[in-house]
DNA sequence: GACTTATTCAATAGAATGTGTGATTATTGA
DNA sequence: TCAATAATCACACATTCTATTGAATAAGTC
């Protein structure tokens, strides 16, 4: 009885575990982090098949991490609950510490790392609040859409350097994408370097800045 | 390049990922959260063959969870970070909340769940210290001896009944064990109520009082 | 009603995982 | 040196996962 009720409950505690246990489910999840999304716009953002992505979202719709509510012909998903970010985060930490493989690809890829100081939040709060600084949304428009730090602006990083001259040429400049894993920012940050820009980046992406109470605008849902 | 990068930061995530993804794993992670175990002791307290343990293990050290040191002929395993806790937390938290089988099933075990209130640490701490109440540790003497809450006394579940009497009468007993899954406390604060003793269930195990930096006494290492 | 689009379902093949058995490697002690 | 013990390894088998394909369903448009 007790021996039956242990083995169960670790294996409700498997069946969220192996949500995490494939990496195009802990991308689709990084993903929803950022805000709902259809099953179109997650596979595409992924490179998945949507049937794929279709059945990578059924189980997690299972293990209970996604919800999905269906508009005209489109699924929306969105996470079910902040705390699957607060998994995801954990997990984060914990693979950074861990795998030593972690560390290297994000040394390699990112050679000017020391370069790039990201800002702490209060900092950042302080000087946006001034005028001081511009706080600087890379990420797709449909993404900023669909919520974005208070105040932020929006310039996709591919249409970055047409639109470069939207920012005054003094001006401080703080960019911010998905998360830390998020490639767009630092390429944002030295492409307005290379332009003569002060430019820094911020180390959380929207998903952090959301789930820890800061100003956010979000589309209505 | 950055395609490449993606795609192996989120393997490697999904490479800790897969360590929580197998029931017995998490149960094994669960085990050493309480403290340095063997392979054999390992075995036992989970039911599983020794080379499955093994197996296991292996596994887990790859993924950076747990460490491995050689004594003599055994050796003996332990997490390798706090953070392995938090990661394990995280999931307990998410699946509670989601899954609600697991509610269900803690429902269904403990009847008289409702009847056994579990005391909160800070009030606990200012009892103990008047010495109105009695840590009592219910788990086996082996998990005792590598580390307790400080003050501890130590009644293995199996003797509870043959020992009752070390316990004064008119004494207030709070009970714990490894965590909030195990069923050692709450069978003890059963036995206690039904020898007429008030009796209270600690919801911590000794993890999460270790983590959360409680006084705790620990075997030397 | 026919057509288009978004999503899911069903079936399949191939890869990965989990477990038991028995052999193998270390270490200790006689 | 030999036997005993702890742990790992190597293999084999069954199970489970994953991605692909093409069909089915559901909602909107003409």
């Amino acid at each position: 009885m007790v021996k039956d009720y242990k083995k169960s409950i670790f294996e409700q505690f498997a069946r969220t575990g192996k949500a995490f246990s494939n990496a195009h489910r802990i991308e689709l999840l990084e993903i929803l982090a950022q805000g709902e999304r259809t099953v179109e716009q997650l596979s595409l953002t992924a490179g998945l098949t949507v049937a794929n992505t279709s059945q990578h979202l059924q189980l997690l719709r299972n293990a209970g991490l996604v919800t999905a509510r269906k508009v005209g012909q489109y699924v929306h998903y969105n996470l079910s609950d902040d705390l699957v970010i607060d998994l995801l985060v954990a997990l984060r930490k914990l693979s950074e510490r861990h795998l030593a493989e972690v560390e290297r690809l994000v040394n390699t890829y990112l050679t000017v790392k020391d370069d790039l100081e990201p800002m702490q939040v209060k900092e950042l709060l302080d000087l946006a609040e001034e005028g001081v600084v511009t706080v600087l949304d890379v990420r797709p428009e449909a993404e900023y859409q669909a919520g974005h730090i208070e105040g932020a602006l929006s310039i996709p990083m591919e249409q970055l350097e047409e639109r470069i001259d939207e920012l005054k040429p003094g001006q401080e400049v703080v960019a911010y994408c998905r998360g830390p894993y998020c490639m767009l920012a630092f390429d944002a940050v030295a492409k307005l370097r290379e332009k003569g820009f002060t430019a820094h980046r911020l180390d959380e992406g929207f998903p952090e800045w959301r789930k820890a109470g800061m100003p956010v605008e979000m589309k209505d849902e």
